[in-house]
DNA sequence: CTGCCTAGAGAAAGTGACTGTCTCAATGGA
DNA sequence: TCCATTGAGACAGTCACTTTCTCTAGGCAG
């Protein structure tokens, strides 16, 4: 598994988007070409596309898209999907409060951000937001079979729940952001989606676990 | 109003995404420049981004972009949400089959093709799709505030519902899609949207128009 | 009907995101 | 230790999109 070939890339994927953090930080995210970020994070304009696809890919790359099959139906599996979401999201807010990684201390006096830096690229850049849609209907696409599977609803209502999951979660991150990022996003979360709730709150009686 | 100017506004447009949707027919959307399109279409290259902005543009415009809040209003405004967005799908599909301008005779044998033949690009073709999700997404923001106006559910509810809706709207279309587009689309959505309508169901007995 | 005046269509050059292809070094296995 | 393969870098090319300028022709006085 994790040989060198690996360990670089991962160690490289976390250089390019500091790097890019800070000179979208700085210059703003139009300013900043690919060029200027593959050099302030000493690798090729190559490697930022193989490793990201696209500029936007940088901000929006999500461990969410490399979740395997398995692990996504482990965490959507028991239960309101609406509860597993919001364990999910509360399980990130406070791993991000205890961040991150001590190995970059060695690098210079540079301010730890929070990982939610990044979120504000999601909402503030035009081609940002787009690519995260983009994502969002990923995650719908991938998580309408798991709703499918437990046989409640029907192949196009999975589909439809599923688009409303996840894109009623970026609507509540949506409204965290305008509001400045005080209360945590799981309050957001729990609160915008309680209308869903009916959705299985009123079929879910004989698999209330 | 209507002046020249408009006029010929329109049918440029109209001609361009005619000539687009053949040559994207004819050699794939990724083969098609915009400069072949122009020309198809007897304007210029600039002509087009002003029109249309990009290339997926041309195939995602959407009367439903340029409503005025004042019809949108009108149209949202009475009573369930899932049924005017049924309502408005019965019409645009019981206007599809009556179709299409007939100015158009005097241009050649060329055959009458169904207005949902761009629909195709929206699942064929990921670069479309995006663009589709981003005119969703800034629906989705034009009608939460229309949503949240009724009072019955906080802003970030709205919000939730707002993208619940266009989105699920999306996810049954694409199903529609999937199936051949035999069936209606409004078959599709009614059955697609059922679960959601537990939203309005359960709090709206004071409203029931 | 005539003449200004401005919206807007076209022309053209530039920018940079993204895509191939090739080379070569380094990796991991035999 | 040697070999096959993976993958990083270099480089050239394409084209979507932007910006700017010019100049025509529509809109609107008078």
């Amino acid at each position: 598994m994790s040989g060198l070939r690996e360990r670089w890339r991962l160690k490289a994927m976390h250089t390019i988007q500091e790097r890019a953090l800070d000179l979208f930080d700085e210059k703003g995210f139009a300013a900043v070409t690919i060029e200027e970020i593959a050099a302030a994070a000493e690798v090729s304009p190559s490697s930022v596309y193989r490793l990201f696809g696209t500029k936007e890919g940088i901000l929006v790359a999500d461990e969410f898209d490399r979740m395997s099959p398995e692990a996504l139906k482990d965490f959507l599996g028991s239960g309101d999907p609406i509860d597993s979401l919001l364990r999910a999201v509360r399980a990130y807010e406070a791993a991000a409060k205890g961040s991150s990684e001590p190995e970059d201390a060695g690098e210079g006096p540079r301010f730890k951000k929070s990982p939610w830096r990044r979120v504000r690229y999601f909402f503030a850049e035009p081609s940002v937001r787009v690519a995260v849609c983009a994502n969002l209907d990923r995650a719908g696409r991938r998580i309408a079979p798991l709703i499918a599977a437990t046989g409640e609803l029907t192949e196009t209502q999975a589909r439809v729940v599923a688009n409303a999951l996840v894109f009623g979660y970026f609507a509540a991150l949506e409204q965290w952001y305008l509001d400045g990022g005080s209360r945590p996003i799981a309050d957001y979360v729990e609160e915008g989606m309680r209308p869903l709730r009916g959705i299985w709150r009123s079929s879910d009686q004989e698999d209330s676990a």
